[in-house]
DNA sequence: TACGAGATATTGTTGAACAATATTGACATT
DNA sequence: AATGTCAATATTGTTCAACAATATCTCGTA
C-alpha cells in the first residue's frame, strides 16, 4: 500500500507520516501541533518540519495560523458542502464520459466486490478502505494525472471528516449496494446512467456527512 | 490586481514573486533554480526559499530532481494534454450546472467584452488576460473553493505553456468569438449548450497548443 | 473581578556548518 | 582523439543555534 520511502526528501516523507496521523484520528481537528513537540518526535529539526507542515497546509489538512502555528484542519459544514460539490463535479463527469473498456472498470468492479464481503464481515474499516478506492477507480477513468492528484487531495480532507465521526457502519456500509449499481450500469455500456446514480449516492452521503457532523458537534 | 502580501509568511510572498516570473517568461522551461543565486537575488536565507520551490512544486510550476536541484517544469505534449482534460471536466460541467442568476455569469459577459475591446486594439496581452478573467469565471460557477484554488493552479500551468509559445494572437485571438457564445447561451438559459460549446472551444484550443508546441520544438 | 506590565514561550527568519550527492576537470590508457 | 578513472569542487539535504517579532501566561494592583 504505502509507496517507496526512498528517492523522497525528508520533507516529503514527513508530510506522509503526519498525514496517516491525521487520517487514522491520531491527531484530531482543531489541535495545535507544536513545532518543538513534533521536531522532537520525529527527530528532526525544526526546518524540515515547517516545509512538511506548509505542503499538508497546501492540502487543505492544516491550517496556518500567523504567528500561532498550525492547527489540524477542523471539518465544517461548508468544507462538507464544498468537498460534495467537488466529487459530483469529478465522480460524475469521470463516469459520463467514461471508456467502456478502462481498466479502471476492474477495478471498480474488484472494490465494489471488496466492499461487499468485509461489510458482510462485519470489518467496517474495510468497507471504508474499498469504498475509497472504488472511488478513486472511478476518477481514473478521466485519465488524468491531475485530476486523480485532486481526488486524492480532497480524499485525505474527506478522511479527516470521517476521523471526527464515529459511526463507520453507517457511513460507508449503505453504500455497498450502490457502487455494485453503478460499476454495473457501467459494465452494461450505459455510462450515463452510472452517473446519474452516482449523483444519488453521493446526495445522499453528504446528507449523511452533514447529519452526523451536526450530532457530533452537539453531543447530547 | 495584486492582493495583500502582507500578514503572508515569507516563503508565501516568494512563492507569488516566483510564480510571478514564472508566467512573465522570465524564467525558461527546464532552467535550473540554483538555492544560493536566488537566495541572493531575493535576500532571503535558503531555508526560506526552499520553502517555497516547495509550494511551487507541489503546484506543478517546478519540478524537483534529488540532489540536483529544483527546475522549472517543462511543458509537454502529455501536460498540454493532460490540462485540457481537466478543463473539460472543470468548465463544462461548470456550465452545464450553472445557476441561471449566477454572478459569475456577469464577470463572463464582462470579460468577453473586454475580449472582444483588447482584441480591436490588437492589445493581444490584454485578450489573453482577459480570456484567462473569463474561464476563471465559469469554473467560478461551481461555486467550490476548492475548485477554484485547483483551477487558478491549472491556469498557471497554462500560463507556463503559453510563455513557450510567442503567438498570442493566433494563440488567443481566434477564441474572443466562441467566449460571447458561450455566454450568450448561458444568458438565454441553455447551459447545456453553453457546455456544448466550451466542449468544442477547448477541444479546439487544445489542438491549437499541441500545434504551436510542435512547432516551438523543432523549430526549422 | 478586571486590567496592565512584565516574564515566558512560540513562531519567523537567518546564517553557518557539515554530510551526501552530483558535476567538473585533469590525467592516464587505448 | 575518444574514453575511463579519480580526485577536486560545487550544490543540495539537513541540522543547529541564534535572535527578532509576536502571542500567551502570570501575577500584582486597582
Amino acid at each position: 500500500m504505502t509507496e517507496d520511502a526512498d528517492g523522497m526528501s525528508l520533507a516529503d516523507r514527513l508530510a506522509r507520516r503526519i498525514r496517516a496521523l491525521l487520517i487514522s484520528g491520531e491527531l484530531t481537528p482543531g489541535q495545535r501541533l507544536s513545532e518543538a513537540a513534533f521536531s522532537e518526535r520525529f527527530d528532526v529539526s525544526r526546518n524540515s518540519l515547517r516545509e512538511a507542515f506548509r505542503l499538508l497546509t497546501k492540502d487543505g489538512l492544516l491550517r496556518h495560523e500567523a504567528n500561532r502555528g498550525v492547527f489540524v484542519a477542523v471539518p465544517t459544514m461548508a468544507s462538507i458542502i464544498d468537498i460534495y460539490r467537488v466529487r459530483r463535479m469529478l465522480e460524475c463527469g469521470a463516469l459520463r464520459q467514461a471508456w467502456g473498456q478502462h481498466p479502471a472498470i476492474r477495478v471498480m468492479r474488484e472494490t465494489a466486490d471488496q466492499g461487499r464481503v468485509t461489510r458482510d464481515r462485519q470489518d467496517w474499516a474495510g468497507v471504508g478502505s474499498a469504498n475509497m478506492a472504488f472511488h478513486a477507480a472511478v476518477v481514473d477513468l478521466a485519465d488524468s494525472a491531475r485530476l486523480n492528484e485532486f481526488y486524492e487531495r480532497i480524499s485525505a480532507e474527506l478522511r479527516l471528516c470521517f476521523g471526527l465521526l464515529n459511526d463507520p457502519e453507517n457511513l460507508h456500509a449503505p453504500f455497498v449496494e450502490m457502487n455494485e449499481t453503478i460499476v454495473a450500469r457501467l459494465e452494461a455500456g450505459r455510462p450515463h446512467d452510472a452517473a446519474a446514480e452516482m449523483e444519488t449516492y453521493l446526495n445522499l452521503a453528504e446528507r449523511t456527512m452533514l447529519k452526523a457532523l451536526e450530532r457530533a458537534c452537539e453531543p447530547a
